[in-house]
DNA sequence: AAAATACTTTACGTTTACGTAAACTTTATC
DNA sequence: GATAAAGTTTACGTAAACGTAAAGTATTTT
């Protein structure tokens, strides 16, 4: 049970359903470095964890250039002054309030959510009992819980 | 106290921290319906709600073209048949798994930031210990809570 | 070794979401 | 009524994030 230690772009493409020509494009932006075995590239398990990051922040509106800047900064601040570790906590601050900023638009959106998912219920039992009325002989025998 | 019924672009503009091509382009693209006094925009407060929601949308890794989507089906809805109806449920429904990924998304970064802030602060408390190592007699009045 | 499969580089094309400039009209201000 | 300020249309330009095609190399399968 040993975990792989490198991968082919096409194991990573199908793992993230993502293509080959993205992964290649991701490298020529400089957000990962596989090794080659001749011009093949070979990923390893940091590579693999770099393009999850990189989905995830796309998922979370990030910008190519963004997560770059992070990934730079954060291999810089590895063997980094103190000037380095500062600009480092002031730009982590800040994604942290870009995030606060997301989960509040999140909640909102989960309310207005909830109050469409409402209206769209009543709607529904509106026009039900509107059929009701204009053919109460007709389906009678529809239970009320039935599913679409 | 009564609040103001109409907007013109600047004011929307200003308030929203947007420009008025991006409003004009909004409008162009079908998502916001402003009157007109001759060929002047006339923004009414449905309005500004949208550009509200089309923002909103943005940060949350929207296209214009999934708001317009929404926007448009929300307006069919209220006219809506039975299969209009369900529709927007399951697209509602959609939209909630979205959002329940991104909050998923959110709560992995932030745990990584708050991570990668630990290792920042002992990086930096390490080279504080190496400053006072190599200069003993020196910033010896500085206090440990200064600021940057 | 022939064929199929996977991978590579190079390069042009495309969509989205605006920026920017030009030239014009309408509205407010002095 | 001139002039500035705000608004308008039209239209071309651009950056990001790939898609797609061409044409070649490397590897595996038969």
């Amino acid at each position: 049970m040993i975990e792989k230690r490198t991968f082919s772009i096409s194991e990573l493409s199908n793992e993230f359903d993502v293509t080959t020509r993205s992964i290649r494009f991701y490298e020529d932006q400089g957000l990962l470095r596989p090794a080659r075995r001749g011009q093949t590239r070979i990923f390893s398990t940091k590579d693999k964890v770099r393009l999850k990051l990189i989905l995830r922040g796309k998922r979370m509106g990030f910008s190519l250039a963004e997560t770059k800047e992070l990934f730079d900064l954060w291999d810089e601040t590895s063997t980094g002054n103190e000037k380095q570790l500062l600009k480092m906590l002031t730009i982590l601050g800040n994604k942290r309030a870009h995030m606060e900023q997301q989960k509040s638009d999140i909640a909102m959106a989960e309310m207005e959510i909830e109050t469409a998912e409402l209206r769209c219920r009543e709607a529904l039992s509106d026009l039900q009992k509107k059929k009701k009325q204009l053919a109460p002989t007709n389906d009678e025998h529809r239970s009320a819980t039935e599913q679409n």
